[in-house]
DNA sequence: GAAATAAGTCAAGACAATTGACTTAATAAG
DNA sequence: CTTATTAAGTCAATTGTCTTGACTTATTTC
């Protein structure tokens, strides 16, 4: 009789919704331009001086925030400039790579204070958490050793692993990602560390650690294209990191680049040919070699005639990548990371340029169209544990709305 | 000495701003699932029941909600459904397009109660302005005609025209269209008419056209494909149009899908194969002829030998567009419009199935992938005037925030 | 007819920002 | 050296909007 259609409407807020807000506003404001003091702070907020006064006064009483020396800058008072308490608060990354695993303890303004590592057991994820929690245990007290304080400022677990979520993926990869990516995996690690859990693919974890701490600091519209053992884009938009309907967002890798012509080979999709897995092929190698960072760094230093190729085809397909993301998002830079040695990142970017021509050229830009950002390979477990910092102290449209009685994913 | 440096920080927020956006909420809600009572309101958006009661009883007051009959639905007080009232606002939108330019009037719903057509004169923006600004005032009165209440609820102009902005485009194109692309057109609008104004391209303005009334209304996440003289997609992100850092996002006609082989021709754009204009070459017909709708629409009908050449060529490259923006933005639907007779959009969307594989195969899915949408001439112009009932009804991030003592553009 | 359920109101309370006057501490001008 | 000016920051009262919890009203179910 009644249909009972779900009423679809977005969620309203109230006071401690603004509140929220202008205290993560506070913080972004301290975390991108160093130090300021209450008067610039409520010039730059448009908030009064007073509504700052109060919310710093908590801030600092709550530890994220401290004052520095009074600094003489012309007439008036003298004002006392503020920054951020790196001891304010901490968060554990966790990175899941086929193969292996890496788990990262980073502080409120993205210093690495303890790391871990571990080989995964083959049998997928039911072994494998056994694992993980065992690694994020050992993190925990290493951190807990180094900055005592951070047992009670934990703020959450911040987990990056290989997209796309949701899809049936090649069933027969070796990895079995496509069984992890099936896995309650957010569910059985919140059970199990008793933390606040969220799960995002590498590229948008990259893009995280870019934002927070890399080349995308401070910028609002800004790509990172991450080129791992697939490729992936993290997308930065208005500030935000956008997931799509699906968190699905960003998944370039599979981008048919030559859908009908040529050979099947090159009518794969352009993580065929612009990955590190793709290189492996090349070179014959085993992607799971822990010594294959290091060979690639010795490939690429000898300027090896199969790298050549592989970074002539790799930044075929990536410049154009670069003029499609650029055409279609017009950002304020692109940002090529990813897991491997500085030298070959450098060879590669170096061998996309010349840019396409696009819309990004235009006389007046800050930034550089396409610029290097992390090759560390822990850089995607850095950008896991920075998410939690980000959820929980940076300002986004969601974190002013009020909260559903029962969430709904 | 003091660099002065400018300090980069977002918008606090305050009560007012909670509140405006808690209108909006309501708005949006009555919108999308067209009537709901209090409760129906206080559950959908988090808030109380006495919140939701103040705020109806604010808008009622305000003439832009009106309840409806009270209706039983089982045990309990009958409720009380309210409904947006389409004359609680209106607005007035402009399309520029080359040779002509359009004016609609529309009301809070979107419903289109006036329009006006008219050649603009060759010699650009300085003596178009003055063809405009009369356009504009003959729909303004028109739109008295039908609904006296419009006078003093006019909540803005949006006007919409061709990208890409800030950009030096051909200088020898025969439409002058960057002459316009420079042109400070929204301040001497705004001067004009004493209306607020806001410029957006034409594929935006399309976009926010289905959002409002059309196959992406209630939708969080949907692109929209604009086949008009060129081609554009407007992003509608989180809910949002999406602009990126200069205005130019989704200007996807300049996407160089082939960019290193083949002919020059090959070489082009995009919009070089997928548009009205490549269009009117193939058949050489002059797009500013007044009667070229009909006359596609005769072509089409008669299948034609060109137009079947050039809706395999258009297809071709939609089919991969189409891809690639899954691909990006995983979003829920993508839309295709334009302004072309449905009979030929007809023809394209099908030809552009079956669709390439990605990650938008998904089992479960609630709207297809690719659905036709408005292929009125005059879907920009109800875009445009769609936008200024967007920007002042519609939740979203920036109406919370704070403004500024001085915009920044 | 009584109990249960749901919509909606009333009145008091809480909270975070605003307002405007005030204090403090520096430089600039005479 | 004194006074005016400027700017940072505080104090105390006010404001506006949402929340809370009790209450009223109207309907169905038992």
């Amino acid at each position: 009789m009644n249909e009972m259609r779900p009423i679809r409407a977005k969620s309203g807020t109230n006071q401690e919704g603004a509140s929220a807000h202008n205290r993560r506003v506070m913080i972004d404001a301290l975390r991108v331009n160093g130090q300021l003091s209450r008067a610039d702070l409520a010039r730059a907020t448009a908030l009064t001086k007073q509504a700052v006064s109060n919310i710093i006064e908590d801030l600092e009483r709550d530890g994220l925030v401290a004052s520095l020396a009074a600094v003489r800058k012309g007439r008036g008072q003298p004002s006392t400039p503020y920054r951020l308490v790196p001891e304010g608060a901490f968060a554990i990354g966790l990175q899941i790579d086929r193969h292996m695993t890496r788990t990262i303890a980073v502080d409120l303004v993205g210093a690495v204070l303890a790391r871990g590592e571990a080989n995964l057991p083959a049998g997928g994820p039911e072994r494998g958490t056994e694992t993980i929690l065992w690694l994020i245990d050992k993190t925990r007290r290493e951190l807990a050793e180094v900055a005592p304080q951070s047992k009670d400022r934990l703020v959450g677990l911040g987990v990056a692993m290989p997209g796309p979520f949701g899809i049936d993926t090649d069933p027969a990869d070796p990895w079995m990602m496509a069984l992890w990516q099936r896995f309650p995996l957010s569910e059985t690690l919140a059970i199990g560390t008793g933390l606040d859990v969220r799960l995002q693919n590498d590229s948008a974890a990259a893009a995280t650690a870019e934002k927070l701490v890399g080349a995308a600091h401070g910028l609002d519209q800004a790509i990172c294209i991450y080129v791992g053992y697939g490729i992936g884009a993290g997308l930065i938009l208005d500030g935000e990191l956008y997931r799509g309907a699906n968190g699905n967002a960003g998944e370039i890798g599979m981008i048919l680049s030559r859908p009908e012509n040529g050979t099947e080979d090159q009518r794969a999709p352009l993580e065929h040919r612009a990955s590190i897995a793709s290189l492996c092929k090349i070179l014959d190698r085993d992607p799971a070699d822990p010594e294959l960072y290091r060979h690639l760094d010795d490939f690429a230093a000898a300027s090896d005639a199969r790298i050549a190729a592989w970074i002539t085809e790799a930044a075929y397909e990536l410049r154009r990548a670069v003029q499609i993301l650029e055409t279609i998002f017009d950002p304020q830079t692109i940002v090529l990371c990813g897991g491997m040695p500085p030298g070959l990142a450098r060879l590669l970017i170096d061998a996309i340029h010349p840019l396409l021509p696009s819309i990004a050229e235009r006389r007046t830009r800050s930034a550089p169209r396409l610029q290097l950002g992390f090759t560390d390979p822990w850089a995607v477990a850095i950008g896991a544990a920075a998410e939690p910092i980000s959820r929980t102290f940076d300002p986004s449209f969601s974190a002013i709305l009020k909260t559903r009685s029962v969430g709904s994913g």
